[in-house]
DNA sequence: GTATTTATGTTATATTAATCACAATAAAAG
DNA sequence: CTTTTATTGTGATTAATATAACATAAATAC
């Protein structure tokens, strides 16, 4: 099967080999992992080889070298700082996001237009657009979450780019226009479903 | 550029048109359309070709029939329901994205555990668990939104496909384990931010 | 200590997707 | 009416990705 990139086969990879570690494994083979994931056991070792992790002949892979071996390459050493705009329905519950600080990710600030949702001093701060370039450059912050209405998506986006971001998560549904080096991967809700959904129309028909 | 399959490009072809159409265009070509999406202008000819989508030569696509002609392709004439299951804080806030009604699909029931959420008269009822196979055949439901903590997600799972679901659209952080003719999307908010993270790394060092 | 087994690591092959190149054709210009 | 121009549509080419095949090596059995 296509479509997922190595990269995010890695990152699934390490949480199903720590929800094996929890079980109490301590070695897993391609074949296990891959079965689990929906991979081919193939896939697995070509993936790890191309990022140098090397198993054992005859014995697989020690899990913890594997997961450490693949925090290695995503930096899980240090906390990263993002910045989150929008603090409407999806931004509150993004706030409250338990996978974030579980992935080492740490809202920083979160930015909203609205003047009433502004709160200078709590824990994570809520401030207006104009503060966002300080807190960017202040936190050296390379990644921004936007989760703003669309009309507003673009402006946020060109500030915020403007300020040294470096990467956007977009879960508005237009198409930022961005500089080459801007990495911007798009959530786009409606349109998962929507695919979705074609897909089992496709299976009904085919069988 | 990879990774973005030609259904998924599809429904960014339309959100992008229906922008246009708003402006007031009633003709596009190719070429305007990828300069926008960030696609090439080939690419777009050859996925529209491939669904059969035909332009006029010199005259370029007529808008309004390209937006007609991907509804068709994704069955929009008629809503759908869905069914989402956690009403934590992703859930409910799902339930107020609007995202979801534009695009035609309908949040028919929600289910959660706890029973002080429960709700039976509001317009969405919020039910618990053992309520799910009766709404999902009395509906005909066919998509699942799966919003509740990993340890759950796949007990639920295994519910709504038991009950007839053949579509998931899955925010666990988990790989659910389905047989092979369920559809099941993953969207991992700590793994997208990892992939941005590791990207802008690379394209750090290779500047 | 040798043979056998079994999983890895990698080379070769096949499949899929994207880009390129250009023929076909409709509109516009002359 | 003929020529030019611009855009589509698609066959050919290239690139990317996944699968298959197998050589290699560590562990186990004998």
């Amino acid at each position: 099967m296509y479509l997922r990139s190595n990269i995010t086969r890695l990152l699934q990879y390490r949480s199903c080999l720590t929800k094996f570690q929890e079980l109490g494994f301590e070695t897993i083979y391609s074949y296990n992992l891959g079965k689990h994931i929906g991979v081919s056991a193939e896939q697995i070792r070509k993936d790890f080889s191309k990022f140098n992790i090397r198993g054992n002949k005859k014995a697989g892979y020690n899990i913890e070298e594997l997961i450490t071996a693949i925090n290695i390459i995503f930096k899980k050493n240090s906390p990263q700082n993002v910045l989150l705009i929008g603090y409407g329905n999806l931004g509150q519950s993004l706030m409250k996001y338990k996978g974030f600080s579980g992935n080492m990710f740490h809202i920083k600030a979160v930015i909203d237009i609205d003047p009433s949702k502004h709160k200078r001093k709590t824990l994570v701060p809520v401030l207006p657009p104009e503060k966002a370039p300080e807190i960017i450059k202040k936190n050296g912050i390379k990644i921004g979450i936007i989760a703003v209405p669309d009309v507003a998506a673009q402006e946020i986006c060109n500030l915020l780019i403007k300020a040294g971001i470096k990467g956007i998560l977009n879960f508005s549904s237009l198409v930022l226009k961005t500089p080459e080096d801007i990495q911007i991967n798009n959530i786009n809700l409606g349109n998962e479903l929507e695919a979705i959904f074609y897909h089992i129309q496709l299976k009904q028909k085919t069988n």
